[in-house]
DNA sequence: ATGAAAGCGCTAACAT
DNA sequence: ATGTTAGCGCTTTCAT
């Protein structure tokens, strides 16, 4: 198979052997230095230079029983809004010495379990999960391997898994009140795929709860094309709407282009509100009026919650983030 | 230190123990169920699930020497770009069995070998890099750990590194061409970065062969909101340029909204290019013309050359992708 | 301050 | 088909 002949790497022992000390030795110079006589430290930190000594992560691991790293699953990477949310997780995990490794599902229950299985197999230490409802199995794994997990973008008290999230109901109520608010009473809503995304159902679920009866729905993949796509079917409406709620920014600035595409003028023919916030949101022409998640807060709060519970023991309360209303450029009074 | 009474996860001994069997067997059933009489396979799953037995990831990992999981340092996620490539390329990385953990380094080379250091100490088999510029101390970590490592978004022979990337020069070349063939002459560039970034550096030095000599040159923090300070710049400009080149789509989209903004058709009134060809490009308004990188197939080919060296011991060849000028509506003739 | 030696949980020869 | 056993590279008592 392998014709290159295999350079071994140096061990403990080699470094011991060369050192002319004992494999303890050279364990303590590498965890607690300060408990070897400075001339033997110096000798043996040369004997690592020159070797090339480095610690097996395996038999270290399998030694403390710590991998140090910890699972994120998240439904894409093409969506802002997790990028961000990634963003801000590893760097508080950071702070604990943990690493994060990213698997994405693609808003596949079948992917996700599969994805949430490898990452156990490789020694993830917790799980973060986006949303809270999952395949069975999966919540299945988690409780086998007794794996600290926790859920976000969705706050539930009474979810199974502590969650670390916003209200998406109380959010998408919020975005559909302002538009009442201003006068429109023909709303067209476009949101993504209800089937398996339990925060796009919840934000449904919250502007139903308003009880408006002149409420279109449009449902298009979350991406810029979706909103496209959406806008299209919207602009070929007999009775039209007076403003569109889409419940992802993508979902919104696809709309805007496709409508100013179109000839129409925004916010003039239609007010648009999105939700989501992307960085991007107040830099699009007109600047997008939104509601604000805080993403990157949940990602901090999520990273510390993990840390605290896989370095210090403690279990994660369920914690809410307030989301809010960003007025910008695209809505306006009827 | 932990009040809570530690309950002592099963190991292969426990399960060996309970199924009256050796711990062999056990381990066969693991890892190759054929060759276990299915009496005693079945008897020892029934323990497995009964005691919710996991195999230790960092046993199995020192005895095989492998951890089956690569690092990825991207610069950011906050830039559509890598998270498109990461998806590529984890999605093919798992077609060899193997996972992905992904590092951001913010652009920072400091960042950039202490994220490297850390991925080896969890036990990363291979790393890929963005660019061919790096920290000299990330090449002799690389070189020491004698870690197969390969670098992207950047074609070049000559590198220390295997390279699977475009010319970035010859993209920049491309576009520059263009716009100077639809007839503009007075044209302004805006660019990332440049001092540690060795893409805009081949990318500037593409625009500079040309010897085009009425160009102006606006340096912006890659991101909408940087487009959209370089736009600002630029409409103050007393002797305007009729075409923006923009080293990156986010860019040109902040640069493009924030001239409408400003009151100015686009293009009538500027025409403007971009580089990357995002998803979204095609979706602004006017669509976006761009150099479309191939990132996604960069993602897939650095997925396979990673596979190949660490399952198959193929050492990469340098790979050189096309790109392509991909005309839509935000350029036009002078 | 240092060393000897016993594991950690698993795989892989080798034996039966 | 199954068992025995010797490690893998390291940490950690327990001696000295």
């Amino acid at each position: 198979m392998q014709d290159k002949k295999k350079i071994k790497r140096a061990n403990l022992r080699d470094v011991a052997r060369a050192a002319d000390v004992s494999v303890a030795t050279v364990s303590r110079v590498l965890n607690t230095p300060n408990s070897v006589a400075p001339n033997t430290r110096d000798k043996v930190q040369a004997v690592i230079t020159e070797l090339r000594f480095t610690p097996s992560a395996a038999a270290r691991a399998i030694n403390s029983g710590r991998t140090r790293f910890v699972g994120a699953l998240v439904p894409t990477l093409d969506n802002a809004i997790f990028a961000r949310f990634l963003a801000a997780l590893e760097n508080r995990l950071d702070d604990f010495g943990l690493s994060c490794v990213v698997a994405t599902t693609q808003e596949s229950a079948e992917a996700e379990v599969r994805k949430a299985k490898s990452l156990l197999d490789i020694g993830a230490e917790g799980l973060i999960l986006s949303g809270v409802s999952h395949a069975p199995e999966l919540f299945e794994t988690v409780r086998q391997a007794q794996l600290p997990t926790l859920a976000t973008s969705y706050f539930d008290v009474s979810a199974p898994l502590p969650t670390i999230g916003y209200d998406n109901e109380h959010a998408a109520r919020m975005g559909l009140t302002h538009l009442l608010e201003l006068g429109h009473t023909k709303i067209a809503i476009i949101h993504g795929p209800a089937a398996h995304n339990d925060r796009t159902g919840a934000r449904l679920a919250g502007i139903h709860s308003l009880n408006c009866q002149t409420l279109s729905f449009h449902e298009a993949e979350i991406s810029m094309q979706g909103g496209c796509g959406a806008a299209q079917d919207i602009a070929d409406l007999v009775d039209k709407p007076s403003a569109l709620f889409c419940l992802s920014d993508v979902l919104a600035m696809g709309a805007l282009f496709e409508l100013q595409r179109l000839g129409y003028k925004i916010p003039k023919d239609f007010s648009i509100l999105g939700m989501d916030d992307l960085p991007s949101a107040r830099h699009t022409f007109p600047a997008l009026t939104t509601i604000h998640l805080p993403v990157r807060r949940m990602g901090e709060k999520a990273g510390t919650a993990m840390g605290d519970w896989l370095e210090n023991n403690v279990v994660p309360q369920p914690e809410m983030l307030e989301v809010k209303l960003e007025i910008r450029g695209s809505t306006l009074p009827l």
